[in-house]
Formats: structure tokens, C-alpha cells, sequence
DNA sequence: GTTTGTGAATAGTTTCACAGCA
DNA sequence: TGCTGTGAAACTATTCACAAAC
């Protein structure tokens, strides 16, 4: 392995590699080659092999590869290792739906917060997570939470993500349709349901 | 204009630049440069010249996009146009707010028909939907619909996606954590929230 | 014999810079 | 003068094929 600038297509697949080994590992599969492991994922071995390449030896030729370690060494690369807590902005229908939403655990994340601005919802819980005013966004520096999803409507989404930069908050999750300009610093991570949708018809022929 | 495969990049962003045209749009705004529109959406506006020079000639040259006509030809491309019905499958959480979202309208889609296994469920109506039996999938046919969102727990996943093959389904957009497997001629686009919160500790500095 | 890890070849995408049109 | 549309250059990512490791 040498130097190499690692690709951003890279980092996307890791998260893929590690649910597979994950869901393998639970079942009891300790061992598994990178043409198995692939296929489960419905990704090219070499393409899997390749990525791993930039990172190091993470398995044994001839053998494949050990799956807990495998999980521990994507782990570390993502800094998924020591668990992360999450702030979650808007409690409407997608926001209740994130609180409940089992699949975060997977890889070491909480919903540790939850904010909205309808004084009904405030005060209420949610899935275990009391909803306070979005008034209250700043007291996240304090509680050490630097990560922030945003489940509000296209028109609140700025506000929302300029007052989580300012709780410094460092990595979003936006799940509202709009741009959201931040300093460099910060990574924003837009899914726009909508619009991934809006590509279908597309590739599928005539309907 | 000559002849170019287009790349898959190029219509991965359509969607973005449609919501801009119809943003700006609804704001009364009837025309716009390349440098305004772009900005507004967070990218290059060669990127977006680049992109629409695919197609064939969208603009007028020193003065820019008419947002109408931009609108009018994203959708013929991206076979908006005619408006299309979905299904869902999976009324839990995640399928109650899709049910709700408000997002899809933009984009000429409805989602016409709810299916789920909970015989609770089933009969009751959801944000105008009735929710029907996942056994009568195979209805979608007579209906005219092909295309499927599939918001159900992974196990579930490949069996809902077959089921949807059968039925004539097309396309899908897939919530569940997993890979599905489907005929060549049938699109799937995968949607998997925590893997995509997963990716963002590896940008962000040490939190 | 099997499977990994990777340099080299190929393919795809972004970026630039500017000719040409309004 | 202002802005689009696009070839060509630069860059990034995928794919292949096989030597090395077990």
C-alpha cells in the first residue's frame, strides 16, 4: 500500500461494507471472502478489494476475511468507534419518524436531542427524547453534540442550520429541500427524498 | 450539440436544478443567468451550463435561463411531464410521514396506493390513503402503477421488491438497509439514512 | 488451489477558457 | 457588453489482470 488520495466514492461504500458485515457477523458468519461479502451487497469484489486497499491489509489471502475485524477497522476509518450523539431539528412527521427509527444504532448513533418550535410538541416525548424549544438549539456546545439533522420545512432550513453552526454543531444531516450555505468547515449531507424519486422515471422504460 | 452518452452525474443533478427553476419561479422571477440560478443551488454554474449542453440549446445567450421554458424542458427530459402514481408499501413510521410528505407534489408525483402487513392497519386511512392488504400487491397491474416505495424493515425487503417485479413495478425507491436484487430492466435507488449519517464523522474534525 | 492487494489501462467527470450569439 | 454552449485538458474513479501470500 502506498500514498494515495482516498476517493469520496470510497468513504460512500465503506458505510455499505461495514452494514454487510455487520448483518453477516450477526449471523454467525465469522469468516467470509470478498466475492461473498460483495455479492450480499450487490457490489464488484475488486471494487470492494480496491477500497479496502487504500486503507491497509485487511485480509488474509487465500482465506478472506475476519468479519469482527473487518467491523473494527471500518469502525476506526469512519470514527464510528466511539459513538455519536445527534440533535435532531423539527418533530413533524419525518421528524417522529427519524426518533423511532431503529437503524441508527447500527452504527453507534443517538438521537440524544430533539428540538422543534410548536409550543404544542415542546415539553412532549417522543421515542424516549424530551422536545424542547428550538430557542434552546445553543445549549448544544455545552452537551458536547456535534452533529445535527434537519427535518424542517424547505423555508426554516437556513435559520435552522446558521443557528446550529452557532451551537457548533460541525456535520448536518438535511433532510429539507434547499441548499444550506455553511462555513467550509462544516459538512452538510443533503437527502433530498423528493428528488431521488424524480430520477426514476427516467431510467425505467415508458410506464 | 453532438451526440454525447449523457452521464449519469448529469441527471443525478436535473432534479436539483428543476427545484431551483421552480423556486425562483414561484417567486415571481421570470428569467435568470446560469451564475444567479447556480449560486442559489450550491453549484458551478459551468457545471450547469455543462450539464444542459447535453440536451441541446436551453438558454439565450447574453441573457440567460427563461425559468418557464427551463422548467418546461428538465421535465420532458427527466419524463416528468405526465405525472406519476406510486405505491408504497410498509405503513409504519418511515411510510406515515411519505404518506405525508409534502415534497412530491413538486416533482408531478402522488403517491396512489399504501400497502402493510398489520391487519390493524389495513382499511384505516392514512393522510387520505387507504391502506390495503399486502397480499393484494399484485392489483398494482390493473392500476396502472409501476412504480414502488418500499418502506419496510430489511427482512422484509426482497420479498416486498419481488412481490412489486410481479406486480409489474418498474422502479423503486428502496428505504430498507439492504441490497435488493431485481430483473436488469427494473431501477432501484436506494435510500439508507443511518449509512448516510455514517459518512459524516470521517469529514467532520475530531467532535 | 484460493483469495488478497495493487499497478496499469480504461472509462467517466469536472474544469477551463473562449468562440460565438443576442 | 454579457452570457451561453462546448471542445479540449485535467482530474478522478472504475476495471482488469496477475504477482504475492496463505
Amino acid at each position: 500500500m502506498r500514498y494515495h488520495k482516498i476517493p469520496d466514492e470510497t468513504i460512500r461504500r465503506l458505510p455499505v461494507y461495514l452494514r454487510g458485515a455487520i448483518h453477516l457477523s450477526r449471523q454467525g458468519v465469522e469468516s467470509t471472502s470478498s466475492e461473498h461479502l460483495a455479492g450480499f451487497l450487490g457490489v464488484k469484489s475488486w471494487q470492494m478489494r480496491k477500497d479496502f486497499s487504500y486503507f491497509g491489509d485487511f485480509g488474509t489471502p487465500g482465506v478472506g476475511y475476519h468479519l469482527e475485524s473487518l467491523i473494527r477497522h471500518i469502525n476506526r476509518i469512519l470514527r464510528l468507534d466511539a459513538g455519536h450523539r445527534a440533535a435532531l431539528v423539527g418533530a413533524g412527521n419525518l421528524g417522529a419518524a427519524l426518533l423511532a427509527f431503529p437503524g441508527f444504532g447500527t452504527y453507534g448513533f443517538e438521537i440524544a436531542a430533539a428540538f422543534d418550535i410548536d409550543k404544542r410538541k415542546i415539553g412532549r416525548k417522543r421515542s424516549g427524547v424530551v422536545i424542547e424549544d428550538v430557542a434552546r438549539l445553543r445549549s448544544l456546545r455545552k452537551r458536547k453534540i456535534y452533529l445535527g439533522i434537519v427535518a424542517v420545512p424547505g423555508g426554516a432550513a437556513q435559520d435552522v442550520a446558521d443557528a446550529l453552526v452557532k451551537a457548533g454543531v460541525t456535520g448536518m444531516l438535511n433532510f429539507s429541500p434547499r441548499y444550506i450555505a455553511v462555513p467550509r468547515r462544516v459538512k452538510v449531507i443533503t437527502i433530498d427524498i423528493a428528488m431521488d424519486l424524480a430520477r426514476l422515471p427516467y431510467y425505467v422504460p415508458a410506464g
